[in-house]
DNA sequence: TTACTGACGGAGA
DNA sequence: CTCTCCGCCAGTA
């Protein structure tokens, strides 16, 4: 399986059910989507996130994007997320994905 | 075609 | 806790 576009939309479409004050990982989005690598998400991402709420997406253990970490905490915070020590706390600020239609 | 790089994650030191 | 190495997939040279 090569990433097809279904899979592209279905990340797109879980980063962009993820609420505010919520947060999501790489590897939960991949895992959801039903990508075998977070790897492909952080491309997706970086692709075309202008319609996503990307600052939501972050790394595993609540780590946020190196290159624009400020930011991402930033708008974090601005929506209520925790932020301790520089990193997201997952604890309640992770966003439990329903179901994955695609299995 | 091979090699290098990158919005990642896990395990080892 | 921080740093490093391997695996994974897609893009670029």
């Amino acid at each position: 399986m090569a990433t097809s576009d279904a899979q592209v939309e279905q990340v797109r479409a879980l980063v962009a059910t993820i609420p505010v004050g919520r947060v999501a990982t790489y590897g939960d989005i991949a895992e959801a989507a039903g990508l075998s690598t977070p790897r492909t998400v952080g491309w997706i991402m970086r692709t075309d996130s202008a319609d996503l709420p990307w600052h939501r997406v972050i790394g595993a253990g609540g780590r946020p994007a190196a290159h624009m970490a400020d930011r991402q905490l930033r708008l974090l915070a601005a929506e209520g997320v925790a932020i301790r020590d520089g990193r997201v706390d997952m604890r309640g600020a992770r966003f439990p994905f329903p179901d994955t239609p695609n299995g």
